[in-house]
DNA sequence: CGGACTATTCTGCATGACGCAGTACTGCGC
DNA sequence: GCGCAGTACTGCGTCATGCAGAATAGTCCG
């Protein structure tokens, strides 16, 4: 029904996509997705996700204290990132390619 | 790492679709699916979403007796189903777009 | 006829990602 | 001090995918 089911196995690209732009910390992310148009992750998805990334070997992290709040825990690309993020790109766009196509042709004839 | 995340919350949209065209029993629904390119459904998954189509009453069912080989059980799109793959479709278009777009934009300046 | 193989359906269980709800800590405004 | 915003993190539930396995019905081989 909603988007939560379609973000499985998508926000990992979200993700890195958001990150290849700019380092930044999970609240931030969560931020520029939703800007970005993923109005509805939750913050447990993004920050999970960060995680996973994180022991996966694609981010490394850093911390920088703020005197506006608690700390923040910025995540950055490294090379296994930024090649997971191209390989997952050339992943996505094949198979969106080919589930629009089928969309398209199902529904082109309908109402 | 494959696409069986990336097929969750999607296979319902690409079996409402193959379906949009011409009424299929489960083997052919995924050879179907695997024809037009998700070569990497399993036939458990199709099963198991056809079975949660039909309980969501999105389609009706009807067997056929086959001369080479078991029944086959064929599914076709009601009302309902029809109504839910036109909502999925535009969905999964501006899903697809808002995601394809934060992609693009951070690729365009890799290698 | 027995055995093997294909077509076809279905179920049990494991895995794993998303997200709600809750915790915790830091400054700021009142 | 109180509460609110910024920020990080975790536990648990839910649910879809898929592997492995079972069962039935025909066909072909020897």
């Amino acid at each position: 029904m909603d988007t939560s089911q379609l973000l499985k196995g998508v926000l990992d690209l979200a993700v890195l996509a958001v990150l290849r732009e700019e380092d930044g910390y999970g609240y931030d992310v969560v931020r520029r997705l939703r800007a970005a148009g993923l109005s509805e992750v939750g913050d447990a998805s993004v920050y999970g996700t960060l995680r996973r990334l994180y022991h996966a070997g694609a981010l490394t992290t850093y911390v920088v204290p703020s005197e506006e709040g608690p700390h923040r825990k910025y995540y950055s690309l490294n090379g296994t990132g930024r090649d997971l993020l191209r390989r997952s790109a050339k992943t996505w766009r094949e198979f969106a390619g080919v589930l629009t196509e089928l969309v398209d042709h199902a529904t082109k004839e309908a109402a």
